[in-house]
DNA sequence: CAACGACGCTCGAAA
DNA sequence: AGCGTCGTTG
């Protein structure tokens, strides 16, 4: 506190917030009148009640941490804290939004909703808080080929971008699979090393081809205005490191520095929160449970938790162990497995609540097997004295693709379910298209957006024309919309060409307004710019059409999904708030002119789009049964758990096999789902998989031996039906399947295509067929065995 | 230049 | 089972 006087003022525009708050602190100096006191547990009163200096609290799964974190926020702001000198920092967007809620119920719980003690909190997640970092400072922080009007660019347009690279530096496909190269450039930024220095650290053949592609990926992002995920936080930390004043302006803005899930932070996103702490005795509050680091993968280190008291020395550590989520026997099961990891400091889980019934493990024959049972036990619960609702369910599983036998059973019994996939709807076909034209209409210089969306619908210009056009960019440093205004130079193109590139850019500038987003024609309601887009690009008509000519269920939806987009447009224009955080309005510098609202507003729609998480998708409110991967599950809890797949090879998945660490991380992931669980957990393995349309013996996760003991009960139920490895509940009135043959010729039906002829099948135990159907115009589809009934020959 | 079918490859978790 | 690429045809 010494090193930061108080009140910190921001910026001019702040200084009316310097006024002195009003505070209803609670009566007396005891905790036990305080309403934010009164009933915490004693480790937990004592986090809240840290004011100055370092902080860690070793939060165990259940113990309470976010009530901690938004107890503390809120005690602060009462006991005079300013609320804009407040930091909180999370995952998601779902946990930032949780906490505010939280913390806003807490100090304003009439919901006035224009309560001072909330004014300029910020809670918010890493990279939307980088986002905004960057885009206010950018300017002063003179990053080459960057400007304010950036682009995120997403993992599919890193690929593509990786991809034009390789085939540029004639680095061919096997040697140089994107995808690794991707995350040898993730993995390098995450660890703030830039193009230059990887290739002044490179020395062997390999990493020196590597330096080559990580510039010239780096390279063409500049050229495009666009950042990927990893950038946005490499890049604001750098900034922060080599920009005293802009560092000294986030030092003194944020007096309280708090960050959730400090065990999944990785070396970028320790920086960040160092470099905002500031020196001397910053009062940085991380919570987090080192049993919990689940995020290894994508750098997540776990010595910031564990070297903390090392990185700020004196600080104080409070643990807290009591778990109030689970029962004991789920309580039991959960530390007898992470008992086992060697790299960890044993912590006690104790929970005050004894009793509750016995953790289930289930072997099972198969998927459909397993999918029935998870079915028969949680439709078991809605038909107690005092039922559980669908929304208090949840399957967990190690990997997206184990969902799909889950679906099915869900849908043939008719258990209404959600997959929490954040991103499902923003990876669609027709939205991806739809926002490409409007990242094109914001930042013309986006070539992942460009390339995306030139000839959809088809405009006549094909793959030979945008090469060419792209080389010639290329040659002159231009991004290629950028060159296709001047598209007179580009050498040997066909007329036709010339003139749909000429159609195209019209397009695109009547869209912006030349770049303007002023003028008559371009009003300033979002949705009104999603609707016209959609519209002019021709996308509307395109998928119309389709939608009147295909049958296939994706078809169908795509207008609806068009429509749905302009309504999320609406929605976000209804809840922007453009000077919701006052001090982190970009200040307009001298002859420098103001962005039109509508392009800034575009902007915060685009970066909110870009930054949805699978978590945030969770919503208990939808009266359904919620799947997820994993990951996703941190963080959560539900009364009942279903766990999947506790198979070795999938859990632990194969590629942890060779490192212990990632074996231990493994652990530490079925941990997480083990604790999530209130009262009720079942957890699965299946003897047969059927893996890439395989049918594969399995062997049973390890960890389902270390899970077991007293108050987990076995059943194995993998030897009852032993004819039958292959049945199915999803599609009754079906013979086994596994007896069924089809030959050539035979008339079968789908439960989704309708009736169609086998045009091939896969020999012996690859159970598929080729299957043309005159339902999707004559289309021929490799489909699964199980899911025909033959109805002639 | 566009559309479509055949074929071959890969195959994890994500902001 | 899904995806990208290649080759053929309209």
């Amino acid at each position: 506190m010494d090193q930061k006087p108080t009140p910190p003022s921001p910026n001019q525009m702040n200084q009316s917030e310097a006024a002195p708050l009003e505070v209803f602190h609670a009566s007396g100096d005891s905790p036990v009148d305080d309403p934010l006191l009164c009933d915490l547990t004693e480790p937990q009163m004592r986090a809240v009640l840290h004011e100055q200096g370092a902080l860690l609290v070793l939060a165990a799964a259940g113990s309470g941490k976010t009530r901690v974190i938004t107890r503390r926020i809120a005690h602060l702001i009462t006991t005079g804290v300013a609320p804009w000198s407040v930091l909180a920092l999370t995952f998601t967007n779902k946990a930032a939004g949780e906490m505010r809620d939280r913390v806003h119920h807490l100090l304003d719980p009439e919901g006035s909703g224009k309560s001072r003690l909330v004014r300029g909190l910020t809670i918010t997640t890493f990279h939307s808080l980088c986002a905004r970092l960057l885009r206010r400072y950018v300017e002063q922080a003179q990053i080459p080929g960057l400007t304010g009007d950036y682009t995120i660019y997403n993992s599919d347009d890193q690929s593509s971008v990786i991809k034009r690279v390789l085939k540029r530096l004639d680095l061919n496909g096997s040697n140089w699979p994107p995808a690794s190269v991707r995350a040898v450039i993730s993995d390098a930024k995450n660890q703030l090393i830039d193009a230059e220095t990887y290739q002044a650290q490179a020395g062997d053949f390999y990493s020196k081809n590597l330096a080559r592609v990580y510039e010239a990926y780096q390279a063409e992002l500049r050229k495009a205005n666009a950042v990927d995920f990893d950038d946005l936080l490499m890049l604001t930390a750098r900034m922060l490191l080599q920009h005293e004043h802009i560092r000294a302006e986030c030092q003194n803005r944020w007096e309280y520095l708090l960050v959730d899930e400090y065990q999944d932070t990785n070396h970028a996103q320790f920086l960040l929160a160092n470099l905002i702490a500031g020196e001397g005795s910053p009062n940085i509050c991380v919570v987090g449970d080192p049993d919990q680091s689940i995020y290894g993968w994508r750098g997540a280190d776990i010595t910031n938790i564990l070297d903390f008291e090392k990185s700020y020395t004196g600080a104080r550590v409070i643990t807290l162990g009591e778990n109030f989520r689970s029962t004991e026997p789920i309580l039991a099961a959960a530390d007898r497995l992470i008992r086992n990891n060697q790299q960890r400091r044993h912590k006690d889980l104790f929970t005050t609540t004894p009793g509750g019934g016995a953790v289930q493990v289930v072997l099972c024959q198969n998927e459909q097997h397993e999918s029935d049972i998870v079915v028969d036990w949680f439709k078991a619960f809605t038909e107690t004295e005092s039922p559980l609702a669908w929304k208090e369910m949840a399957v967990f599983y190690r990997t997206n693709a184990l969902s799909r036998s889950i679906e099915d059973a869900f849908r043939a019994s008719g258990v209404p379910y959600v997959i929490a996939r954040g991103t499902s709807f923003y990876e669609r076909e027709e939205i991806r298209h739809a926002l490409a034209y409007l990242r094109i209409t914001a930042n013309e210089t986006d070539d992942a957006a460009f390339r995306r969306i030139v000839n959809v619908p088809t405009r006549g210009l094909g793959a030979t024309s945008i090469t060419r056009i792209e080389n010639y960019a290329h040659k002159n440093n231009l991004s290629t919309f950028r060159a296709m205004r001047s598209i007179g130079q580009v050498p040997g193109l066909t007329a036709r060409a010339v003139n749909s590139a000429q159609r195209f850019v019209e397009l695109i500038d009547d869209l912006s307004g030349g770049g303007t987003f002023m003028g008559e024609q371009i009003s300033g309601s979002l949705a009104d710019l999603v609707q016209r887009v959609i519209q002019s690009s021709g996308l509307e008509k395109m998928y119309a059409d389709r939608a009147r000519i295909g049958k296939a269920e994706s078809d169908l939806e795509r207008p609806d999904n068009l429509a749905e987009l302009i309504s999320s447009a609406a929605q976000f224009e209804q809840e922007y708030v453009p000077e919701n955080d006052p001090s982190l309005d970009v200040p307009v510098a001298e002859g420098r002119a103001e962005p039109p609202p509508l392009l800034v507003m575009l902007r915060a729609y685009l970066e909110s789009v870009s930054l949805v998480a699978d978590a945030d998708m969770v919503d208990p409110e939808r009266g359904a049964v919620t799947l997820m991967t994993l990951h996703a599950a941190k963080g959560l809890e539900f009364p009942a758990v279903a766990m999947i797949g506790l198979e070795e090879g999938i859990l632990p998945h194969f590629r942890s096999r060779e490192r212990i660490a990632a074996l231990e991380e493994e652990r530490r992931l079925c941990f997480v789902g083990i604790t999530r669980a209130q009262r009720h957990l079942l957890i699965t393995s299946a003897r047969y998989r059927t893996m890439r349309g395989v049918q594969e013996r399995t062997i049973a996760s390890p960890f389902v031996d270390e899970i077991s003991g007293p108050g987990v009960t076995f059943s194995d139920q993998a030897d009852e039906v032993v004819s039958s490895p292959r049945r199915s509940s999803s599609y009754s009135g079906q013979s086994d399947p596994a007896l069924v043959e089809f030959p050539v010729g035979t008339v079968v039906r789908h439960p989704r295509f309708g009736i169609g002829q086998v045009t091939w099948t896969s020999a012996g135990e690859n159970a598929k067929a080729r299957v043309r159907f005159s339902s999707v115009g004559e289309k021929t589809l490799i489909l699964e065995y199980a899911r025909l009934v033959r109805v002639g020959s």
